[in-house]
DNA sequence: AACACGGGGCG
DNA sequence: CGCCCAGTGTT
């Protein structure tokens, strides 16, 4: 049986009862989608409820004062939801006459109707084979087809909606979309989904891997944090430079670099002056070069590391000064690794 | 492509 | 109590 059959089977088994199921209305379906963006049932059920009370109709709403809107949708956050909700009941009612755009296209030129939305009310109101890809799609299909695409990045976007338009079943795409978003919140859960008692596990790829907590994969908002790094390479009268080593957590701990000072931004030379006095006596300082014009980025995978080496000459014999020739002796970064090799070359 | 936008449920 | 959840609009 093809994917799609099991849904179908599985969802006429097992489908909840809520309060807009079997409804084609699209001002009702429209209604229940935007307040269920980002949300659970429970908590969405009884806005549902009590929005369709106070606005029976598109007009009701499109005429209510904003005001009203967002006092009715208190505590369900996200309230740009509601201002939208508004917006587009206004559209739908002065320049469409109170009827919905009865497509994909149209609807989704309605404020708050983005991909989702707008497939979801065109295939459970009108019946058109749009597939919806919400959270709970993107689960069910990553773990039964065993992607690993991230569905954070652009491609795996691009690719569980082609996906979930190769598996869907067109002919039955108004119980089918609500069978596989209904089988993500009930079956296959997020956490310690219940698979020894899926209908689906004979032929679910993740489960045969034992990948079931792995998928889908969510390309981690490795947030990347941009720092600017100022190192000071040293050379006093007698030729020697100085390393440090780095005692703190984080980056390179223990490894050895050129003294630093760190930045919130690029640092101009005079406000680099003005930071030297905890390394050396600015005083006896002959010389400054900034040696890279553009600062060298040496990326990690969660930080950019906006780097500036300062050639700094001083008439101070420094303590602790170590000669170019034992540089190589000290387990260094590779982006310090680097720094040596170019100056190497340049000074050959 | 990255970020902002809320609340509730869960371990 | 920190972590997870995952649509749309904006920049």
């Amino acid at each position: 049986m093809s994917f799609a059959k099991k849904i179908l089977t599985w969802y006429a088994a097992n489908k909840r009862s809520l309060p807009w199921r079997g409804e084609r209305d699209p001002y009702r379906i429209w209604l229940s989608e935007i307040i269920l963006q980002q949300t659970r049932v429970a908590q969405g059920t009884p806005y549902y409820l009590k929005f369709l009370s106070a606005f029976p109709t598109v007009y009701d709403l499109a005429n209510a004062p904003e005001e009203r809107v967002l006092k009715l949708w208190q505590g369900l956050g996200y309230y740009s939801r509601a201002r939208n909700l508004h917006s587009a009941a206004k559209t739908v009612v002065g320049d469409m006459e109170g009827v919905f755009p009865s497509d994909y296209k149209g609807l989704r030129k309605l404020k708050g109707v983005g991909d989702y939305t707008a497939s979801a009310i065109a295939s459970i109101c009108f019946n058109l084979p749009e597939p919806v890809v919400d959270g709970n799609v993107y689960r069910v299909l990553a773990r039964y087809f065993g992607v690993e695409l991230p569905i954070t990045s652009s491609e795996g976007i691009k690719y569980f909606k082609s996906l979930a338009r190769e598996v869907m079943d067109g002919d039955n795409i108004r119980e089918y979309n609500q069978g596989i978003m209904e089988f993500g919140a009930i079956q296959c859960v997020p956490k310690s989904p219940n698979c020894t008692r899926c209908p689906l596990k004979a032929s679910c790829t993740a489960l045969q891997q034992g990948r079931i907590l792995e998928l889908p994969v969510k390309a981690k908002k490795a947030k990347v944090r941009h720092r600017h790094f100022n190192y000071l390479y040293l050379e006093d009268v007698s030729g020697k430079t100085l390393l440090q080593q780095r005692t703190k957590k984080g980056i390179w701990q223990n490894l050895w670099e050129f003294p630093l000072i760190e930045s919130d931004k690029n640092i101009t030379e005079e406000a680099l002056v003005s930071q030297l006095d905890g390394f050396l006596d600015a005083g006896k300082v002959q010389e400054i070069t900034r040696y890279n014009d553009s600062p060298v980025v040496h990326k990690l995978s969660h930080q950019h590391l906006h780097t500036v080496f300062w050639m700094v000459k001083t008439d101070e014999i420094l303590e602790n000064g170590i000669p170019w020739s034992d540089v190589h002796k000290y387990p260094v970064p590779v982006l310090i690794a680097d720094f040596f090799a170019k100056i190497r070359t340049f000074e050959a």
